[in-house]
This record gives C-alpha cells, structure tokens and sequence, in this order.
RNA sequence: GGGGACGUAGGUUAGCAUGGCAUACUGCCAGCCUCGGGCGCUGGAGAUCGUGGGUUCAAAUCCCAUCGUUCCCA
C-alpha cells in the first residue's frame, strides 16, 4: 500500500510548472473531452457535455425571463447572403469553411459552414417583420459555428467548431436596442460569476477589436492563472448596419418605413476551459457545485464480504437521502479499484464532495465527507445528509470569492508605454492603462508590448480621471482600457 | 504571420546516429487478495511503427510529400 501510482494515470505536470500541458492533460483525462480525427475539433465525453447542459440551463432560464425564445437554423448559408453585409463577410472570410460540391454535382451559389449566422437570421427577420407590433423580436439559437483555425487550436479555447449560443435581437428604437446589449452582457456576467465562478471584466471593446458589421462591441474577460486573458462573451450592438444590408424593415405607428435596430450576442463552450484554467490544480478539475455532473461522490470502503454488506447499504441509503434533496450523487462500488485509486480519481475529475462511508462510520452512524477544494473532512449523520447541501453553496461561494482574489492579483495599472510593456512582458494579467483613445497609440502597445486592449470597462474604472495622460502618448487621456495578452 | 518539436499497443514510451526477430511500464481481460490515499500475486490479449510514395535483398530506422498534435515568438 501507499505507493506513489503510476505517473501517467493522473497529470504529469504541474499547473504552475506548464500551464498548456496541465490544461490539456486535466481536460483530457478528466473525461471531459478528447481530441476528434479532425483538426482543431474535439469531441465531448458525457461530463464535458453535462457541464454545457448546466450551462445551457442556467442561460435559457435567465433568457426566457427576458422575452427570448429559443429557434434553430441551418448550418449552411449561401455565399451571395453571407456577402450582403461586405464588411462583415470581409471579417469573416479567411476562415469561413466552404461547401462546393453537393452530391455529383458543383454548387453553384457556394455554401457557407456558418461561422455566425446574422445574414441567414435577418434574411429571415426581413420576412417576419412588418410592422413596430411585431418588435422587439428576440431570439437565441443553441448550434455550432465553424471557423477554419489554422493553428494553435485548444480545447474548448480554440477550436474549428465549437458550442455556443447566438441571440438576435430586433428593436424599434435605437435605445431599446442598446439596452438589450447592455443587458445581455450583464447576463453573461452574472453567468460567468454565479454558476461557473469565473469573475470577469465587463465593458467596451475597442474599434479595432470589436465585431466586424457592429456599431460597437460590449464583452466579458476573465484573466487566466497564466496572465492572459481569455474574452468570456460578446454582446454587439449592430445599430441599423444589418437592418440595411439585410432589409429588416418595419412600419412605425405613425406610418413612416424604419429600418430595426439590432443585437447580437453570444458565448461558447470556451466558458468550460476558463472554468478548467481558473479552478483547477495540480490533481486536475474543481468543478463548481453548480456546474459539477456529480456533485458528490459516495465511496464504500470495506474489508470483509460482511462489512461490505452494511457499508454498501449505508452509501446507498445516504445517497437516496441526498438525492432527495436534489443533490447529484454517485456511489462508486467498483469492486477492482482501491478506495485509495477512487479518492485519485475522484479528485482529478473535480467533483467538489467525497463521501467516504465504513464500517467505523456505519458504527458511529455517521460518513466522513471531504471536500475537493481542501480543509478537514466532516462528520455528517447517515441518517441526516442537510449539511452536504450547504457544504456545496459554501464550495460554490468560496470557489468564486478565491477566483476574485486571484482575479485581483492578477490586475495592476501602469501609467506609461514602458509599464504597460513591462507588465505584459513580466507577469502579464490586466493592465490598466489611461489611453487616448487613437488607434496608433493601440496599435503601438499591441505591436510593442503584445498586449491588445481587451476591454474598456463600463463605469468610473474605465474613464480617465480629469488630468492623466496616455500611458503611450502623453495626449489627454480619455479611457482607462484593460490592456492584456489575449487567448 | 514567423520559428521549433513530436507522431511506435487504449495511454506513456525504448529502439532511429551505423537499415536486419518490436521494448518496457501503465491500462485492458481472467483468477486470487483483510481494498480507510493510486495494494499485491499468477496468467492472457493487445502494434498495417500517423498516412502515401521513394531508395534497398531488407525500412519504425534513410529520402520526399502529406495529415495531425504541440511549444515558443509577432
């Protein structure tokens, strides 16, 4: 007993020792996903998908609250509609995967794999809006989007195809239509905060980075343990530039012809690698409670085919209780594994509760319960699992609070080019920096120092107090952007 | 966008310089085992050496191409 195990069972490296490899390795072997035969394509196993459905959930009920229904759309769309809105179609081209042959024969009008699908849903919109009673008009469409990735493809990061949801929103008025983006960020924050525990940034993008085809971009980033960060969700406010391209027209009440104004927003399976990157150590995942496929796992121990018989029973009559109680629960009886292997295991695949059960617990009627984020384990009655449900908030609420204080760490500010460039070259994380607002002084910062703004954050910390100047050109500073590596 | 590295059993890998029977560990299967932190014992199955082509009597090994993975720097 007490050996050390074989090396490549569980991760081989440590997450501060090499951070890529850690990832790769916890997201692989935890089961979440595994590589596909196709480049950059991944395939997910069922608790990597079972963490997409709590995701899925958590955002359609906030959506429905909000007026939105759910919709489907194809997956191809023809170039001459993909290219009606050129900017957007220029944005999107060097990575758009085509389709040329159908069947035997050559297709005439190409098709798109969509890499988004504003063009084939305001082509669609055009037809169902006539007049302001049929605004404001709110969809979402849970599919994949394709885009061809040349290189550095990573799991749930970067990937050809990935998961993701994309809402469409149509409003009469320009307002309206601002605030629903405004709202939609605040969604995905609440999302990315409350469910997966990842705390993030939300604000502007820049000119140079936003959508291509919006007025502007609004997003959420979070800063991974590596000091890069990793944008969450975008929410573009399309203003009429859509409505034009794909004549989205409607009747006012005063019979005048307006063209809506529009929204799109959306966030993929990339949230799973943030919550992986953010949670995880050198063991493998921590899973939120909230998200975790098995949010607690019973495990027998026993030595005799008599103890075997009561601690079995035990587990199970424990695991019945806390299932009534709406918690997720495993009992783990394989027979061909050690409890000692099962605890491995159990703690690489980041469920957030272990719930050993004996014969010394069956004895003293109770079960020794760990959890995954550490501390000393618990005694709790058999007879009575009340207290597992509140050690899975209190996990949830201390995952969230540790992230926010890494969150903090991993932010400074800088005042000059040279302190940008140093803080991005040293330790990286997010940067704020007063900035003029121009785009060379953007562009500098990203060509010299690789740091890119990743987004102007809403409220005072994004505005530049009365007599700061750019960090990169001494002119009035009129933003206070977070600048950062990027994903 | 630029530059490296690596593809051999499910996983990790030895062998490659100097061409000549395919290594080990782990996992898997069967049986045993007093299983509280990757326990031990016995037996067994598992490989078109990423793919395609070339050189050769002979290719995992040398050459070319291709696909995939990965790392670093814009």
């Amino acid at each position: 007993m007490g050996g050390k195990g074989p090396a490549d069972v569980g991760i081989t490296v440590r997450k501060g020792d090499n951070f890529s490899e850690w990832y790769t390795q916890a997201v692989v072997k935890s089961g979440l996903a595994d590589y596909a035969p196709v480049k950059g394509a991944i395939v997910l196993r069922p608790d990597g998908y079972s963490v997409w459905e709590s995701v899925r959930k958590a955002l359609d009920g906030r959506l429905s609250r909000r007026g939105v229904r759910n919709g489907f759309l194809p997956v191809l769309i023809p170039e001459s509609l993909l290219k009606r809105e050129g900017e957007h179609f220029a944005g999107f081209d060097p990575e758009v995967f085509w389709v040329t042959r159908a069947g035997g024969s050559e297709v005439g009008d190409r098709l798109a794999l969509r890499p988004t699908s504003e063009a084939l849903a305001y082509s669609m919109y055009s037809k169902w809006i006539k007049s302001w009673r049929d605004l404001p008009l709110r969809m979402n469409f849970w599919n994949t989007a394709l885009r061809a990735e040349i290189k550095a493809t990573k799991p749930f990061l970067r990937t050809s195809e990935f998961l993701w949801q994309e809402g469409h929103t149509a409003h009469a008025g320009r307002e309206e239509a601002e605030a629903e983006a405004e709202a939609m960020l605040d969604v995905y924050r609440e999302v990315s905060e409350e469910v997966l525990a990842v705390p993030v940034v939300a604000g502007r993008k820049s000119d140079a980075e936003k959508f291509v085809g919006a007025v502007y971009t609004s997003a959420i980033e979070a800063v991974m343990p590596d000091g890069k960060a990793l944008q969450m969700g975008t929410s573009h406010f399309l203003g009429q530039n859509f409505s034009k391209a794909f004549d989205v027209r409607f009747l006012d009440r005063s019979n005048a012809e307006r063209f809506a104004w529009q929204t799109s927003w959306g966030v993929s399976w990339r949230l799973i690698g943030a919550m992986v990157m953010v949670h995880g150590d050198d063991k493998g995942l921590v899973l939120p409670p909230r998200v975790a496929p098995v949010q607690a796992v019973l495990v027998p121990i026993y030595y005799s085919g008599e103890d075997r018989r009561a601690v079995v029973e035990a587990a199970e009559g424990a695991a019945a209780l806390l299932e009534e109680g709406g918690v997720r629960v495993h009992v783990d009886s394989r027979e061909e594994v050690t409890p000692g292997f099962k605890f491995h295991d159990w703690e690489m695949r980041g469920v957030p509760l272990r719930i050993e059960v004996g014969p010394r617990d069956v004895r003293s009627g109770t079960a020794a319960v760990a959890r995954r984020t550490g501390g000393a384990k618990e005694d709790v009655p058999l007879g009575d699992m009340s207290r597992v449900g509140e050690m899975l908030e209190e996990i949830q609420a201390g995952m969230l609070e540790a992230a926010r204080k890494r969150h903090a760490e991993l932010s400074s500010s800088a005042s000059t080019y040279g302190e940008i460039r140093g803080a991005a070259e040293g330790g990286g994380g997010l940067i704020s920096a007063p900035w003029c607002g121009s785009p060379e002084c953007e562009r500098k910062v990203k060509d010299g120092a690789g740091a890119e703004i990743r987004v102007i954050p809403r409220g005072a910390a994004g505005e530049a107090s009365g007599g700061e100047a750019c960090a990169v050109c001494g002119g009035r500073a009129r933003h206070r952007p977070v600048f950062a590596r990027g994903y």
